[in-house]
DNA sequence: AGTTCTGTAACTAGACTTGTTACAGTTATG
DNA sequence: CATAACTGTAACAAGTCTAGTTACAGAACT
């Protein structure tokens, strides 16, 4: 299965930004994403390692981004959150006396490589703001339907 | 895990390169690639559907490509064996109560697309030609080192 | 007829992902 | 100080995926 996490991260880190000024609860977070507290809680562990949230623990404690979400850029949200690679290399070393496969890992892993950095580049156009501005668009649009009905 | 598939795929197509005129067997070139050779038929299937290469079954059977190594490109072998996403969305649907969980899905769809887009414009930069040329250079660069010890 | 291939089904082992329960430690409230 | 409400984290279950393996039917040459 290809993980979720970086959805869902970026899902959380929205939801974060909507309320800036409090902390926000992994219960309430999970709500929103429909899964297990505890999920969103593993998931915000890495977004701290990461230093784009902070938690607080104890009676009315919760989470904050440490920066603005216009500052907050989706390459840096996969980074914290993704650890597999767009393709893997060989799952066994090829056979050295092939001339071939005693060679060929090294050209793959340039490829790959250039792959992980062109997702990352990719990524790197949106800040989190964007994706916020552009979820809202989707709601007006959606609410004039409705009203036209 | 990640897939090897694509590693392994170009693995086997360099291969039948390096060997154009005559059909090359699953056995052979799992001794290469260091797996068995089902994995490799396997594999062999879904380039096949590709259009990639021939196979024939039966005493002297075995596979070729179907064009020159200069005219098969990396994103087409992608497009072949790899069937996950560098990432995936939400495991489960959102809360569409939400603001943000009723109507972010789409962005995040709208952004792996993007990034689909861009992995398969990078592939679409090599084609075997190109990685069999690199791979030689290595190896020819081997030598030469040898040569000096 | 016998040999040597491919194609494919069936199964196993291991890894990974999500979801879940449980609980220790932390912080505010009364 | 006792209680309540959080986070952080460990431990486990269920489902899925990957690679590897065995087995065998069918095809093609000798």
């Amino acid at each position: 299965m290809a993980s979720s996490q970086f959805a869902m991260a970026v899902h959380v880190l929205a939801m974060l930004a909507n309320n800036c000024d409090e902390r926000i609860k992994s219960g309430y977070l999970a709500e929103s994403v429909n899964t297990n507290a505890v999920v969103i809680r593993r998931l915000l562990c890495d977004l701290h390692e990461a230093g784009l949230v902070v938690s607080q623990t104890g009676y009315s404690g919760g989470t904050c981004l440490t920066q603005a979400p216009s500052e907050i850029r989706l390459d840096e949200v996969f980074e914290a959150v993704v650890k597999t690679e767009v393709f893997g290399l060989h799952p066994n070393k090829p056979n050295p006396e092939c001339d071939i496969g005693s060679n060929i890992v090294p050209v793959l892993g340039r490829i790959q490589d250039e792959v992980n950095l062109n997702v990352r580049q990719t990524l790197s156009g949106y800040s989190l703001q964007d994706v916020i501005d552009e979820v809202i668009q989707i709601g007006k649009t959606k609410k004039k339907k409705e009203l036209v009905k």
